[in-house]
DNA sequence: ATGAAAGCGCTAACAT
DNA sequence: ATGTTAGCGCTTTCAT
């Protein structure tokens, strides 16, 4: 009652050994055309292929890394799939590296302890990640010393690592942020706020330093209360700007540090029956989807999920794969520019 | 110059055998401890933990899939990861995929013709996946039935499908519909709209069946022209609200097949002039985190993404694992429920 | 209860 | 250019 007693040999999951026999040659000639490691005669190789499809055959990726050495696999840590801004990071970053034959590890709860920290690392490591996309965008340092510990290629954005075995994504946060703070004085306004996030961000430390050259190149005077921390999320854009309306002198318009403070701000501005963007000016930064349907629609600087996935993928396949020209260490950066929509407007007269 | 010549031994990677001699017992042996496979001698036990400890050790799961056939590894498949509702089911169903010890692959690509089906069923086979949770609401049954064809176990939400290989997932979409519907006639509506999903999807099916027999149960005629097809987006909403508009005798509430719908719905209502809820009541369904903040904040009927992952990789665990009790097949319910606030009041007095 | 040994399906070093 | 063969690190008979 065993099933080679039942079906027919071609229904049998085949194997190297299947595929080699079918194509009268040696297993190792199966595995040089698969691979294309070393040349093969195009007579060999064509019975091969045509063995392989005929058998419907794929290798068992479980043996191929057992013995190279290599799983093909990458990972991606990112803090919160729930922000919309991961999501499409991740779709991009599976997309590059399911295009090369890449799997991918997602990796996506809080990082908060240590045996948080422990099981993720633990995670690459058993699955003998090829190297990791760390995109936390804040400082979990301990994550990546211990990948680099065990010798893994990372990447990260926005955070410079002395360390030949971490690649830098750099994103070009000062060319949107000066577009917006550009185009909100062209508006008229002088008097701008800022809602940045919170201070243990890399990111959020770059973002709030663009505005501030920006302004300063505008010559713009931003005095310390227009410039508040928030923390990224909707809750703590409508808290922020909340304490912006404290404020006797208060700025007629306020870029966000991203898109989930400035909904925030939308918000708090509807509860205090300010209008937007007649009464206030408001600038995101991500330019996440939902941006386009706020009420009003949010102008907001654009920072490509897309490219910025790409750019990850593309840094850590680099160095996976050695035989890829460039041996040189290229800094992959990212773009941002400013994106016109509707909560932008000249700041009230009477003031 | 080789590491072997610079390192101390025990900085290599250890190895089963590393462990058995550190532990003076045979690899049998500390591989029967690992897996609690066979009973071994609390001494011996304790002697092998001691050294896997030391060594911090742990094994290589690619040999382990390699030998024992079983990956550990759970797919998810999911139509558009862009879509608020999928990242949450995604990290629910991670969490508990990672607690049991199992790594999850994740598809998220649009699924539409041959060769993408092609690609991440081939995905999913190379990997050796031990089961699949296709969560795309759709009717992808090609990629049911390649993967039915390879015996790979799945689960399914909402679509019934003689196979005993499949589980489904069944949400009781009629609790929460019908809530919806008796809260609004409470309020005094007798006229109630319904923004469909696409007749594609099989969960959108169900969805506006309950709406109907709530409707029904509650007495209400609703005219054909009232229940339009919309495509669970949010454009979708929008244009959907604006064809309910130019009805001489329109809804004064409408119901929609998910919150992006629900979310187009209000951006038409503020096109048009019409403010929710005193002009217009507006209910979703799925409570994604954005219907908290929207403008009014929707109310809406709340599935329990945490609920769906978790189900979902309970119900492949457990086919995947034999020994755990239950051989039955149970059917594993998701709840709903109505969340009130803000898009809903009584209808205008004037009408 | 423990150990010895035979592979799992593949790649790569070594022959030819 | 092609074939032979030795493992990769583990689980699992089969002995004992």
């Amino acid at each position: 009652m065993s099933p080679r007693s039942v079906r027919t040999v071609a229904r049998e999951k085949p194997d190297i050994r299947t595929v080699a026999s079918l194509a009268r040659v040696s297993i190792a000639t199966v595995s040089r055309t698969i691979n294309g490691s070393s040349a093969v005669s195009d007579k060999l190789s064509k019975r091969v292929w045509q063995a392989i499809e005929q058998l419907n055959y794929f290798p068992n990726t479980h043996a191929r890394s057992l013995v190279s050495g290599r799983s093909r696999i990458v990972g991606i840590i990112v803090e919160d799939i729930t922000n919309p801004f991961f999501p499409e990071l991740i779709a991009s970053f599976e997309e590059f590296a399911v295009a090369q034959g890449y799997e991918v590890l997602v990796s996506t709860g809080k990082i908060e302890n240590a045996a948080q920290i422990e099981r993720i690392v633990r995670r690459m490591l058993e699955r003998k990640v090829e190297g990791v996309a760390v995109l936390t965008f804040g400082s979990e340092e301990s994550v990546l010393d211990q990948l680099a510990m065990h010798g893994i290629p990372m990447v990260l954005a926005e955070f410079q690592v002395d360390n030949p075995q971490v690649r830098t994504l750099a994103i070009d946060y000062a060319t949107g942020i000066r577009e917006a703070v550009e185009h909100l004085v062209a508006l008229g306004h002088r008097k701008i706020g800022y809602l940045a996030g919170p201070h243990t961000l890399h990111s959020a430390g770059t973002r709030l330093h663009c505005f501030q050259d920006s302004t300063a190149a505008c010559g713009l005077k931003i005095g310390p209360d227009w410039i508040v921390e928030a923390d990224h999320t909707l809750n703590g854009g409508v808290r922020g700007m909340q304490q912006l309306l404290r404020l006797k002198n208060r700025p007629t318009a306020v870029v966000c540090s991203n898109d989930m403070t400035a909904i925030g701000v939308l918000h708090a501005a509807h509860q205090a029956k300010l209008s937007v963007p007649e009464e206030l000016s408001v600038v995101g930064l991500d330019d996440i989807a939902f941006t386009q349907y706020t009420l009003p629609p949010l102008t907001t600087i654009g920072l490509s999920r897309h490219a910025l996935g790409r750019a990850a993928f593309e840094a850590l396949y680099q160095q996976a794969e050695p035989n890829e020209s460039s041996a040189s260490k290229p800094n992959y950066i990212v773009s941002t520019k400013l994106v016109l929509r509707e909560s932008t407007a000249p700041p009230p007269a009477g003031r």
